[in-house]
DNA sequence: TGACAGGTACATG
DNA sequence: CATGTACCTGTC
């Protein structure tokens, strides 16, 4: 068990932002989560986090997949003091971090959630992890499924996934994994390149537009300055009868995105 | 019953 | 380039 103190960070919200769909609740204030193979639970009482494991495995794997050595607090003190609605957004979802996740698992999860709510993303990746997904233990004795790997899925037919719940986004999933496990795409080389090399190479994979990109370009290579433009943003964008400021939050357009996101989503609106 | 959920692919003008 | 339409599935 490893404790910290963390501000601008609540574990709650950020289960609940839609950018990861496998960290849930476990009991009333404890959270679980599976990312590099590996199983935690994160607990919180206001500013204290534990997080069920040690301190080097923290530093090395942990402090960066939930970005905390940025400062969000600068991003909210950048917001402008008369715009209301973004002030109460980074008030309600001021906990939000934007995760580092897992490449290959992100881009998975954001094929599977168009045109999709949250609770049947969780069920559909949920169904992938147990049917496809290594199977091993934590260290409580439990077992749990790790996300499958490309060749899983390359592996499989597109009937079967639409077994599981995914619709018609199963041959996206198929042909994507197989695109990867031919090499006719090459994931190694996206972290490297900047965010509109980036995207540019993400729309190429098949059920990857423009909206799945950016949120793989922001929540996977943590290029924040994405903007991913879906129903609920379109909706917060009408707000913005002159436009959205985006000059004045040049580089972290993403980071307001997720509050506004999250605000759409959880908050009074 | 029908619209909606963090859209995309594919076909047109 | 901009618009239009079909598409799985569960929930309200």
């Amino acid at each position: 068990m490893y404790t910290r103190e963390i501000t601008d960070f609540d574990i709650d919200q950020i289960a609940r932002s839609g950018q990861c769909f496998r960290l849930r609740p476990l009991t009333k204030d404890a959270y679980s989560l599976t990312a590099f193979g590996k199983y935690l639970e994160i607990s919180q009482k206001g500013t204290e986090v534990a997080f069920s494991c040690t301190e080097q495995e923290f530093e090395a794997l942990w402090n960066g997949y939930f970005d905390l050595d940025t400062d969000y607090a600068g991003f909210k003190k950048a917001i402008d003091p008369e715009d209301f609605y973004l002030q109460e957004a980074a008030r309600t979802g001021g906990g939000i971090r934007i995760l580092r996740q897992e490449l290959w698992e992100t881009i998975v999860t954001f094929i599977i959630s168009q045109q999709n709510n949250i609770p049947r993303i969780q069920k559909c990746v949920d169904a992938l992890c147990r049917e496809f997904g290594e199977t091993v233990l934590n260290f409580r004795g439990n077992t749990y499924d790790l996300f499958p790997e490309p060749e899983a899925l390359a592996g499989t037919s597109e009937e079967r996934l639409r077994e599981l719940g995914l619709g018609y986004r199963a041959p996206y999933l198929v042909k994507t994994a197989r695109m990867i496990c031919e090499g006719e795409a090459d994931l190694c080389e996206l972290p490297a390149l900047d965010y509109e090399a980036a995207k540019e190479r993400l729309l190429k994979l098949s059920g990857v537009g423009s909206k799945v990109a950016d949120c793989i370009c922001l929540f996977a290579l943590h290029h924040i300055e994405a903007f991913p433009v879906d129903t609920h943003i379109k909706a917060m964008l009408k707000r913005y009868p002159s436009g959205f400021p985006f000059e004045r939050y040049q580089g972290f357009a993403g980071v307001l995105q997720q509050y506004a996101f999250y605000y759409e989503l959880h908050g009074q609106g």
